[in-house]
RNA sequence: GCCCCCAUCGUCUAGAGGCCUAGGACACCGGCCUUUCAAGCCGGCAACAUGGAUUCGAAUUCCAUUGGGGGCGCCA
């Protein structure tokens, strides 16, 4: 549906220096969400140009974020496609013959200035308050200088030669208008001395030999866009339409980095947030569909989804919805597919001791107890691990809840005990018909008994609802666990009572 | 320092001249429900950065100021 009928086709471009980050996979996410929309094509491309900030599996685990997310891609590193290949460090001769072409159309240039005189002379730049940038030292040698320099080995990269005036203005799908001075831009560099590409060069020539339409990338690009746009002109490329998507911030309102927390997605994934949670609210940073629609599947976003609604302004990362749009994912699953979900949790972190594998079936009782409580899976251990473990470690004072003593909590577990020994069935039903009016019987209000055989069995004061929970548990973990609370009760060193 | 972008509740946002005594959501604070905790429901707090201009009328247009962000690498 874009105005001219050309086919979409938009790339995520990611450089595998490490884990990939919540920004770029919003990025990732508008670019996968513009292709699907528009019936296109989605492509990754790895940018590992950088060979000394390349890092080792970066690639698998940027490709498996993706998968997690329910991002496909229909060219890319690993399934190749018609533009391959997706690696930038597999094209450098792409990239060499456009630097030595415009070095031929007089549109760039050699340049052996050290880096000692480039680290020099930027010193000098800020020791000035001047604006920093390559001085175009190098800009006139002449012919057979260069030929003396190339002759005797100098190392050389490849400027581009920026136009010393004028301006380039183009048309920024969410910004509109926007010009840069020439004369603001420096003579940049192209094709570094080990002759790889630097990033400006080689996305140049890969997204017009790819075919890109669009490309939507974070706006810190914005300012690079001038020299990408000459640099399509210099070799006669058409360029992309360009979209500037707004930048994802931290609480500080700086660029969101480690320093904030959790940034990577795998860090999200091993805590325990849903891929379609975290998908729609990465989504709605910095998009949305109107003034209310909040909870969207990712067919929903794919059919809704506009450049038109994207916003112009930075967005802070607030973890804190984060967790409650979680929440809501978490309560609309069914009790089966979270318990499906939660087992890897409960493997990982329960401890050594409780018996592997876990149990589905005992699982799938525990799963409705806390469903509604969670909201990251990783929480999942600490609210149900009495389930797993033998007997619960508690102090002994929590068993006498408000306004009780050591005797009347004692005769109530005593009681309680006598009562579920005789029960026929162990249910929720027989638990709560018998323990009601037991509480009337001992002449205390229910939150009173309940709360000291919620302690009693479970070894804390907050936990799932008690019938249920001992249901879960079973009789004779309930029994042996009542048994214990009495014995501690007994112990307790002197009269005290809670109000 | 120079260049560019941005500006509505603490946060994510709706709003494209009258529908705005500015709507929704998170968070927070009350209340209800209730065996604890949650969940749910109901209610509350809370914003158009400032100053000009245009207009009968401006959150919405224009200009300044202020504030915030980004960029200025043989990183991407």
């Amino acid at each position: 549906m874009t105005k001219d009928k050309e086919k979409v086709r938009v790339r995520y471009a990611p450089s595998p220096t490490g884990f990939p980050h919540v920004g770029n996979i919003r990025t990732a996410l508008f670019n996968w969400l513009f292709a699907r929309h528009h019936r296109g094509s989605f492509i990754v491309r790895i940018e590992n140009t950088d060979v000394a900030r390349t890092a080792e599996g970066a690639v698998e685990v940027i490709l498996d974020g993706l998968r997690w997310l329910g991002m496909d891609w229909d060219e890319g590193p690993d399934i190749g496609g018609d533009f391959g290949p997706y690696f930038q460090s597999e094209r450098l001769e792409l990239y060499q013959a456009a630097a030595k072409r415009l070095v031929e159309q007089g549109d760039a240039y050699y340049c052996y200035c050290t880096p000692q005189r480039l680290d020099e002379m930027r010193a000098e730049q800020t020791r000035l308050k001047q604006p920093p940038g390559y001085d175009r030292h190098c800009r006139q040698i002449s012919a057979t200088n260069h030929v003396l320099k190339f002759i005797s080995g100098s190392r050389r990269v490849i400027r581009f030669r920026t136009p010393l005036e004028k301006q380039t203005p183009f048309n920024d799908i969410i910004r509109g208008e926007v010009t840069f001075e020439n004369a603001n831009i420096d003579d940049f560099i192209l094709l570094k001395s080990d002759g790889y590409p630097t990033y400006h060069l080689a996305s140049i020539v890969d997204d017009h030999q790819m075919q890109i339409s669009h490309i939507l990338r974070a706006e810190e690009w914005l300012s690079s866009t001038p020299r990408h746009l000459m640099l399509y002109k210099a070799l006669g490329y058409k360029p992309p339409q360009f979209a500037h998507l707004p930048m994802l911030l931290g609480t500080d309102r700086s660029k969101l980095s480690k320093r904030h927390g959790a940034v990577s997605i795998t860090e999200f994934q091993t805590q325990g947030y849903l891929p379609e949670a975290m998908i729609n609210f990465l989504a709605l940073l910095g998009w949305s569909l109107d003034d209310k629609t909040e909870i969207m599947s990712l067919k929903e976003l794919v059919d809704n989804f506009s450049l038109k609604r994207v916003s112009q302004t930075a967005a802070i990362f607030n973890r804190e919805k984060l967790e409650w749009m979680n929440g809501i994912y978490i309560r609309n699953l069914s009790s089966k597919e979270l318990t499906r979900r939660l087992i890897p949790f409960l493997e990982r972190d329960l401890p050594p001791e409780v018996k592997r594998p876990i149990s589905v079936e005992y699982v799938e009782k525990i799963t409705p107890l806390i469903q509604e409580r969670v909201k990251i899976m990783e929480e999942v251990t600490g609210l149900t691990d009495f389930f797993f473990n033998g007997q619960p470690e508690y102090q002994s004072d929590l068993l006498i809840v408000k306004k009780m003593n050591r005797e009347l909590a004692g005769k109530a577990l005593e009681t309680s005990l006598l009562k579920l020994r005789r029960l026929p069935a162990f249910n929720e039903e027989t638990l709560e018909t018998m323990l009601r009016p037991l509480a009337e019987e001992l002449e205390l209000k229910v939150g009173q008994l309940f709360g000291t055989l919620r302690v009693a069995v479970t070894g804390r004061t907050v936990a799932p609802p008690l019938f249920q929970t001992m249901t879960a548990l079973g009789k004779e973990r309930c029994i042996s666990r009542i048994r214990v609370a009495i014995t501690k009760l007994k112990e307790m060193p002197e009269e005290t009572s809670n109000s």
